[in-house]
DNA sequence: CTTTGTGCAAATTCTTTGCACCAAA
DNA sequence: TTTGGTGCAAAGAATTTGCACAAAG
């Protein structure tokens, strides 16, 4: 039996990645393809301080006005959808199906709800706005936080 | 026919707004009087700075802490809403009532939209969180955007 | 070479905090 | 008096901007 030798493996996740973002027409530089290859594999609708504190130890140059960049580019092409349900911060979801958020408002987490009616993501008639998109979110206390 | 001098027009909504405020047992001072006045008299979401600007020529002294007290506990009270809509800015909505918003990618206004079915205001099922609240945003373009 | 991307430092904006003074009960 | 409310100035945090250097084609 033949074993991957574990560079090949992490070096088949990066070429996924980086043909992922190539399906959004994102050119994948190093750092962009360090991005999304954390927001694939962490899907907690981090911040951006959040996604710098991740990656700059493995990458010391980074800086937080790539990452800053970065997302603003996959926002625009779509790759990602930023998230208004924080107040304080900014946060992403690489997840850009139609689907609902949970807000702790004690932990401050998010987290994702799937099982909202589909239909409610429907867009109600108007003649005074074209509308293009719709976010639903709930907020209340996660089960952890009401436990202590 | 008798014709109300308008200094007690200005009295009579004052005195209404101050009673407005004890329903909610908020301890109406003057400052928190001109701030629900004026979010009563302009149903526009406005931010902290926005009612800071629109009351301060006639209100001198007021200072941008007091407005933000001041909503701080009006939100704490259930007397408004806070939206997270807007990614730059709290905006504030005297309207408790369950409805949604649009918010307009161009301009950045943010719009009442009262024909969405209630139905989608209510909770999901979930064991994992106890919901309660939610906010729904749509966004777009609206018309004297998309007309420019 | 030319264009695009990155990263540092500074600037800007929004919000919070500490504290002193003022006002109402 | 005592409590709570207001307002100034400073601090803090998130984001944006300007610009120089690096990387890619």
């Amino acid at each position: 039996m033949y074993l991957q030798p574990i560079h090949t493996k992490i070096m088949n996740q990066t070429l996924q990645t980086h043909n992922y973002l190539l399906k959004f027409s994102i050119k994948p530089s190093v750092q962009r393809t360090a991005v999304m290859e954390f927001l694939l594999n962490n899907r907690i609708h981090p911040t951006i301080d959040e996604i710098y504190m991740a990656l700059s130890p493995n990458m010391p140059t980074l800086s937080k006005t790539t990452v800053y960049n970065t997302l603003d580019l996959f926002v625009e092409k779509g790759a990602v959808q930023a998230l208004a349900i924080d107040e304080k911060n900014a946060r992403y979801d690489v997840d850009i199906s139609k689907h609902a958020h949970f807000r702790c408002n004690s932990c401050g987490k998010v987290f994702d709800l799937f099982n909202v009616n589909p239909e409610y993501f429907q867009f109600p008639e108007s003649d005074k706005f074209k509308i293009q998109a719709v976010e639903i979110s709930y907020s209340g206390i996660c089960n952890s936080c009401k436990e202590n």
